[in-house]
DNA sequence: GAGTTTTATTGAAAGTCATTCGATTACGTT
DNA sequence: AACGTAATCGAATGACTTTCAATAAAACTC
């Protein structure tokens, strides 16, 4: 009742536990966590400076996962391609995840080798140093939002009003379901995003344009 | 010290004080939203069927004003972009707001005006009825990406270790401050996914590809 | 205008959560 | 064998959301 024989603790099966509790429940309690490892809340404060602590370990596993799965010696669109998808996969495997992360302040250096390799690879594909970040980040933010699709209730058919919004009734019916609906989106957006790139990398820049932003001047 | 000569509290109040306590504290307590509207915390009660439907009046005041802002009757690029802007700004006037919002869950009859209104002038510039939705959905995805995105911490240049990522060290030395970090990520991905959207919509298509869906059998 | 019903508030209370701390007991080391 | 350390528990604290009975004013009815 006191120091078990064995701990039964450890981070590793904390956040295991979490995961799995987070992929179930949808949220993350400490007396729920703790009960899934049959074990008083107030232990876990042994192995775990707190709740905020055991969503930035989960963070690290998802970035492992995606970092692993990541290869950067292809071509940059084939590389920005996989690197999404890979992201993205990492995302739906845990639905439950998405929303606590996106609530979690995090200021850690977790992405930063898997930025380097981008930053890599995209100046080598000919992108300016100036706008590489930009690039980086706004795939990232549609990998996020997309992730945050994939957890979101979809527009359903049956809830919209077909005499004020008949247009929108039929775009609805001509979209699958389910999970694929998210999937359809996030091909869309990601080749769409994609064959963007390749306009901004190919595309003509005037001399005038190369000195600034070339892309934000139009804002 | 029982019902007051005039009420003291309604929907709008009520809204427009979580906004502004979303605002500055970044985030949403019931004692808390009392306490500015001078009011116990029950009396709330009697107005909004919870924290969670206050959370609904925020998302839809958050609609309202994107709804406003944006003009659909141009040229379907302009109105995506500025539907975009519109909508992020919206976000942006209330930071705070991004967390709250993707953690709640919304099961509502949500922007379907403005939907209805994307549907017709998409498909009035010629996307096929099977992936309009996608574009929309993948825009979103984007744009709220962006929004969490910009209140997330930028990653810092002297965070990053030079000797392990130099390149991210030289890319991120190259990039704005502040604000103006994420409105250039922002800009950076609008300007390729309509760029993308127009090379889907006047790119050549196969005959083979019009029965499926063009985009996404790729993956 | 008197009586009744409705409405807007309060204060107390229940239930949940994250976190802290002292007590308990087993382990590891000397 | 003794002592310090480690892992657990139970109780307690303070914050939060929500419910409910009590209260008093307003609004309605006749």
């Amino acid at each position: 009742m006191a120091r078990p024989r064995t701990p039964l603790l450890d981070r590793q099966r904390i956040v295991q536990t979490a995961l799995r509790l987070v992929d179930e429940a949808g949220d993350l309690t400490m007396p729920a966590l703790a009960g899934a490892l049959k074990v008083s809340p107030s232990a876990l404060y042994h192995h775990v400076t707190g709740r905020a602590e055991i969503v930035a370990l989960m963070r690290a596993e998802l970035v492992r996962v995606i970092g692993e799965r990541s290869l950067w010696d292809r071509p940059w669109d084939d590389a920005l391609r996989g690197w999404a998808r890979a992201y993205r996969e990492a995302f739906a495997a845990h639905p439950g995840i998405i929303r606590l992360l996106a609530t979690a302040p995090l200021a850690e250096p977790f992405m930063h080798e898997v930025y380097e390799r981008a930053v890599v690879t995209l100046e080598a594909a000919g992108f300016a140093r100036e706008e590489v970040m930009g690039v980086i980040t706004a795939l990232e933010s549609f990998i996020l939002g997309s992730a945050l699709d994939l957890v979101a209730p979809a527009v359903m058919v049956d809830a919209v009003d077909r005499a004020a919004t008949p247009r929108l009734a039929d775009a609805l019916a001509a979209v699958p379901a389910g999970r694929h609906r998210a999937d359809q989106a996030f091909e869309v957006g990601l080749a769409a995003l994609i064959a963007g790139y390749r306009v901004l990398l190919t595309g003509d820049r005037g001399p005038g344009a190369v000195a600034g932003h070339p892309i934000s001047d139009q804002a």
